[in-house]
Parts: structure tokens; sequence; C-alpha cells
RNA sequence: GGCCCGAUGGCGGAGUGGUUACGCAGAGGACUGCAAAUCCUUGCACGCCGGUUCGAUUCCGGCUCGGGCCUCCA
């Protein structure tokens, strides 16, 4: 079987990973709080993800894998948005899940086999937080519940870093009713109609922290063997989680590898934020024409721990390594998804990605492949060359007849040639050209495609 | 201020104690009626200063620059 490193934030370093069971490995992602359009950089994580899901169930087995990703669906931003448009949270909320789950499915990310949803799952937060209460590491004050850091010797060793930095790095004024100022939330109070439920505590709803706690609880058990998300969730969520979780359940680690993806940033190499207001949506870069097969291997095209720069000529340098590798593809048969499984992959490409999600090796392994079939079973560990989303190249039926109407002008000019009229022939190309067609002529004729 | 990360050829981006990927762009060639596509060939890189070493881009220290976290954030 082939083995898969991992860099473990915990650890610094890379350790071979090994899960607490094979026949059943656990990997939870934390999923995004649906208010808004995700933005190009809110889809590197999913992508990733992804690619590691993939990667696991090719090494354990297609069903021996359980990969989570939540969905925040409570949030003082979703309460924001709801009221700010007039609606119920939960319009918010279900229109831009929706919008997340075709924005991601366009860059080819297959959905987790488990997505728990905060409101869904409060009877158990409620119970943990119950449970942080008994155990002395959390107290009730002014209607809120606070998890007592000071209580948990072993906070900060994700984060690396100690209380005295956290009290003096502070940048917000401590809540008066906390009683070490470190000390955050897990159940805050729903005033009026504020959406909330009746708790021990008064109705209210639950903190961030705690909704990744109890959901993993819930839904994968007390330790897991992967929890991955971006590198901005170190701390303080992916440490809060950790302290809660370890202090509700004796002491058992919430996670035994921990990953964390880097960053993207837009040209002037600032991170990409939305208060910074140099996003650029998902949806904005389909409307604009680029493939999401396109954003996805731009995407993967740098190391997940690296910080990557988007540009335009990122993308435009994706389409060209892609359209090479399209055309290449086109030498071979073309294979169906279900005819074929990772198993056919090539080895270095699989050798890459083992050692720690090496995609760009991985990426330009696949340039080195001649064979079509190896080049599709190995672009499907990487979520490329799906049937579902195939290259213009290939998919000459367009509907709308556009493709016999193309084909009749391609044989026009097939017979212009051969009469060595080059007038006509050129005048056809250019006339096709002009309609974003390429024409392509190879020793058994002529193909086109789209530009 | 505290903690952490990065610096590779025109661009993107791996990797390595000594023979230095890959892609994109460029150049030359093959092919073509001409192009395009394709194929072949090809090029100057490892931020700065010290140290360790027979030898460092790769290890160590310092510096400079850039970025991230410390507040919601992928």
């Amino acid at each position: 079987m082939t083995q898969i490193r991992l860099h473990d934030t915990m650890a610094r370093e890379k350790r071979v990973f090994v899960p607490a069971d094979p026949e059943r490995v656990t990997l939870y992602v934390c999923g995004p709080t649906v208010y808004n359009r995700a933005h190009i950089g809110n889809a590197r994580p999913a992508v990733v993800f992804d690619v590691l899901a993939r990667l696991l169930r090719h090494a354990y087995g297609e069903d021996k894998v359980v990969y989570a990703r939540n969905v925040t669906d409570v949030d003082d931003k979703i309460i924001e948005a709801a009221r700010a448009q007039g609606v119920e949270p939960e319009v918010i909320t279900r229109r831009y899940e929706d919008f997340y789950l075709a924005d991601m499915g366009a860059l080819g990310v297959r959905p987790p086999d488990i997505a728990p949803h905060a409101t869904h799952n409060i009877a158990e937060m409620v119970a943990m937080i119950a449970r942080l209460i008994e155990t002395g590491n959390a107290y009730e004050a002014d209607g809120h519940v606070l998890f007592n850091v000071p209580s948990d010797p072993e906070y900060g060793a994700l984060g690396r870093r100690d209380r005295e930095a956290m009290i003096a790095g502070a940048r917000v004024e401590v809540a008066s009713y906390k009683k070490d100022p470190a000390d955050f939330v897990l159940w805050k109070p729903s005033p009026g109609d504020m959406i909330g439920w009746e708790s021990p505590w008064g109705r209210g709803r639950p903190g961030w922290h705690i909704e990744c706690s109890a959901m993993i609880e819930a839904h994968l058990g007390r330790t897991i063997d992967i929890h991955g998300g971006g590198l901005d969730l170190i701390f303080p969520h992916h440490e809060n989680e950790i302290a809660q979780s370890r202090c509700a359940h004796e002491g058992a680690p919430l996670a035994r590898y921990w990953v964390h993806n880097g960053f993207l940033s837009m040209a002037g190499s600032e991170k990409m934020s939305k208060s910074l207001g140099n996003v650029v949506t998902v949806e904005e870069l389909l409307e604009q024409g680029h493939k999401g097969e396109v954003l996805r291997f731009a995407l993967l095209s740098a190391h997940y721990r690296q910080p990557l720069e988007w540009s335009e000529a990122l993308i435009a340098q994706s389409k060209a390594t892609l359209d090479r590798l399209y055309g290449r593809m086109k030498l071979g048969r073309f294979f169906e998804d279900d005819e074929l499984s990772t198993e056919h992959c090539d080895q270095s490409l699989l050798d890459a990605l083992a050692d720690d999600l090496n995609t760009p090796l991985a990426l330009s392994r696949l340039s080195a492949i001649t064979d079509a079939r190896t080049l599709t079973a190995s672009g499907m560990l990487l979520g490329l060359f799906s049937r579902k989303e195939r290259w213009p190249n290939f998919f000459l039926d367009m509907g709308s007849g556009e493709a016999e109407r193309v084909d009749r002008l391609v044989d026009a000019r097939s017979e212009a040639k051969t009469r060595r009229d080059f007038a006509e022939a050129d005048r056809i190309r250019t006339e096709l050209a002009a309609q974003g067609i390429l024409l392509e002529d190879g020793p058994q004729g002529t193909t086109w495609r789209r530009a």
C-alpha cells in the first residue's frame, strides 16, 4: 500500500499517516459559513481536501473513508445578512449553501460524505457545554457560557502560544464578564426574536468553536484521524476545538493529524479577504468564461501549504497546460469515468501526492504520461479530466446542430484544399476563427475546437 | 510587540549537500500550400553576509525583503 505522509501542524513536521482504523478513516474539514458567495480563496481548502479525500479513498478503499465538511448555518454574520435583507436566516443559509455546492461542484469538488449542519446539532452542543461545566472547564456568566482557558493546562499547543503572548497581543477589549481575558464563548443569549434555542442557560445560540467539536463527536467520534482547514483557523478556532473536545473527553485528543492550507493572495501580495475588497468570487471567474477545471488546475499548481498568488497569468497558463494535455489525450481513446479507477493511475504521480499532497509535482508528472488510460485515471486522483466537464475539444455535440454546421464548413474547406483553392480554404478557416473555432490539420484529417 | 512562514531562471513552481524537475512564454528545427496544433532541440536561477564542509541553492547563524496569525476570516 502506498505510504502517505502528511505535514502535521501539531508536530510541525511531516509524519507518516497511520489511521486509527484503516476500515474507517475519518477526515473533518471546516466548511463554509453560508452567508455569501465563495471567493476563490475559499475554494482552495475545498479543492485541496477534495484531493486528500480522493487519495485516502485510493489508499484505503472508496467506502473506507468518512469525509465530513460542516456547514455553519447559525452565526452573527448570517443574522446580520438576514436582517439586512429582511428575510429569515434559513433563507440566507439555504441560498448560499446551494451556491457553495454549485461553485465547488464547478471546480470538480466531490461532495463530502457528511455535511453536518450546526442547526441540526444543537442538542449535542448543549450536552457538550453542560459536560464542560461539570468538569469545571466552563462557567456561566451574564447569560453566556464561557470556556475557562486557564482550566486547561495544555491550551495553546497547536498555535504555539502562551497566555502571556495572547494577552499582550490582544487587540480587542475584554468583556467584563470573563474570568480570564482568553476565555471564549460557548453559548450566548439570543434576545427577542433572534434565532435561538432553549437551553439550561436560557434561550440562545452556540459559539462558533463548539459547533465543530460537537459535530465531530456526533458524526465521527471522539478522536478523528485528520482535521483540516485554513491556516488562519489554527488560532483561535482549532485551538479552542482541541481544548473543548479534550476536556469533554477525559483527555482524548481531538485529531491525530492537523493539516492546514496556506493562503491565496491577489496581485499586490495581500491576502485575499473581503475587508480588503480584493476578492474575486468563483461565480465571477466562471462568468468570465474560465472553466472550472482551469481554476482547479490553477489552485493545485502550488503546494497547498505555500502561498499562491492569484492572477490572470496563472489562469492563462493553467488553461494552456490543460489544452496541451487534452490535445495529447485526443491521440488515444477517451475513457469514461466508470470504465476505470484510480488503480490505473501513474505511480510517480501517486507518489507525489502521497508525499504531503505535492500537487505541483503531481501535475508535472501528468505531462510525462503518454498512455490515455493512465492519463485519465491519474487525472481522476486530482479531480481532472472528469467526464462531467470535458474539454471543449472533445465535445463536439453542442446541441443546436452547430457541430454539424461546423463539420460541413470543415468538409468544404478540405475539398477546396484538395483542388488547391487555398484562397477559399483560408476564407473558411478565417470565418470559423471569427466564431472562436480553431481548425487543426492532422494526419487523419481536420479536427476543430473552441478557442 | 509576540508567534509563525516564505525568498528558486522572463513567469508559475518542485526538488536536492556534489551530476539541477516540470509547465507556460521565447528561440531554432521537423511537419504544413500557408498557418495552427503536434513533435524534437534550446536558454541566463537558486535574496544578502558569515559559518560548517573537500564541496551548499540545499545544513547552521545573522540580515534584508515579503507574507500570515494574535479580532470574523480558507
